[in-house]
DNA sequence: TCTGGGGTCCTAGGACCC
DNA sequence: TCTGGGGTCCTAGGACCC
């Protein structure tokens, strides 16, 4: 028996950090709507994470691209003017998108913080799919105030590269025989999960387009670049078997990094940044109810490159003090006398749920109270907030390392 | 010149076992 | 002394996404 043909929305607020901030500022009566002028959302240049998160339009046309440095930006653009992002104010906004497009259908994929794809398949009754987008997109622009990019396609990857079309505030379709025109024609950069680093490889065997990439043979591709070969290929005939993954999904990870502001050399500085680190990882962990089997630590030094160690736990633990061990243990691994570290990492991974570990026989007296310790801290953190409570010895860190509050 | 932070998935090599 | 594979687990690093 065929299966039935799936109904696929992409939809993806356009410019989504620079529009909710405009949205935001003229809401506290500020007079100028930032994305009518040449404006980014940038992160803090003091902070030596100055890079443009999000673009107007007037922006864009002047060449400003999202992950430069402001620096390069303003120098194609003098007049730029850069806001801050707000993460909490973001959250909420996409929250509002998510509501709203519940009155479509439970069968939501919240792929970031600006796009989700909807499986209409079940709901679309008489209706056709290009007439329920267009009925979204004007939803969204009255109620909420935003406009979105809204791709329809019988899968994910194509209702994906649809949204991509032209901008803002559109509604394109991907079917089937529209890719010849509509995808083939285009460079082969645009094809979702083609980075700068495959992009050398196939310039050299002369793939410039999407449609040079589908003309060209499965094996060899699959020679050439293995797993990512074969996705490539598929991807470039439109070919994506994936299901929109509705159900809320555990992290299968968690990690926090931050970019210090000043390089570090003096391994005492970088333990405290660690612990500081540690403690906010464990809170996010504990806060899921799960417990990690690997703890990773990376580094970063001054002249970009990247470094990291990981190691497995005997025993899977949410523990504040446990992780830090093993972070410690990792860096003393990693550390080399002299060199300057600009950005400290630590990531928590293999989780599981806390109700699916067994319980070891190693459980001890000891682990019951660290674990007891981290109950009484997380409940006063979240009664009087996350900077609230500090260990000993950390206070210089937490100067540095200002807890974002994301969850 | 200056280059974020949070993720997921894949690969390759080494250890170890059968 | 010189020689196999296959499978799993672990680790370091890297590509890609938003």
């Amino acid at each position: 028996m065929e299966k039935k043909q799936k109904q696929i929305l992409h939809i993806d607020v356009n410019n989504a950090f620079l529009s909710w901030t405009a949205m935001d500022r003229l809401a506290q009566g500020e007079k100028v709507d930032i994305r009518e002028i040449e404006a980014v959302i940038g992160g803090d240049e003091s902070k030596r994470s100055g890079i443009v998160l999000a673009k107007s339009m007037k922006a864009k046309k002047r060449g400003v691209y999202t992950g430069e440095t402001l620096y390069q930006a303003r120098l194609k653009c003098p007049n730029l003017q850069v806001f801050k992002g707000d993460y909490k104010s973001y959250k909420k906004h996409s929250n509002d998108l998510y509501n709203l497009l519940l009155q479509y259908t439970d069968k939501i994929e919240r792929f970031s913080i600006d796009e989700c794809f909807l499986d209409m398949t079940e709901y679309l009754g008489n209706d056709t799919l290009l007439n329920k987008a267009y009925e979204i997109s004007k939803k969204v622009k009255n109620e909420l105030g935003f406009t979105v990019n809204i791709g329809v396609a019988h899968n994910k990857l194509l209702a994906k590269m649809a949204s991509d079309f032209t901008k803002p505030d559109r509604v394109h379709t991907l079917f089937e025989e529209e890719i010849p025109t509509k995808m083939w024609t285009l460079p082969v950069s645009e094809l979702f999960m083609i980075g700068k680093k495959t992009l050398p490889a196939l310039y050299k065997m002369h793939i410039k387009t999407i449609g040079d990439l589908a003309k060209q043979d499965k094996q060899e591709m699959i020679k050439k670049f293995g797993k990512h070969g074969l996705m490539m290929w598929e991807y470039s005939k439109g070919i994506d078997k994936s299901e929109v993954h509705y159900l809320e999904e555990k992290p299968k990870g968690i990690g926090n990094s931050v970019t210090l502001p000043m390089d570090l050399v003096e391994k005492e500085k970088i333990e405290k940044v660690l612990l500081t680190l540690t403690e906010q990882v464990t809170y996010r962990l504990r806060k899921y109810n799960m417990y990690a089997n690997v703890v990773n630590v990376q580094l970063r030094t001054k002249d970009f490159k990247d470094f990291s160690h990981q190691k497995k736990l005997m025993n899977a633990t949410s523990n504040t003090k446990d992780v830090y061990n093993v972070a410690k243990e990792l860096l003393d691994e990693m550390y080399k006398k002299g060199t300057f570290i600009r950005l400290v990492g630590l990531r928590v991974d293999n989780l599981i749920d806390k109700d699916e570990v067994q319980l070891s026989l190693f459980n001890n007296d000891e682990e019951k109270k660290q674990e007891k310790l981290d109950e009484v801290v997380d409940k006063l953190k979240e009664k009087y907030g996350y900077n609230s409570v500090t260990r000993a010895g950390k206070l210089h860190s937490e100067e540095i390392i200002k807890f974002k509050d994301s969850d």
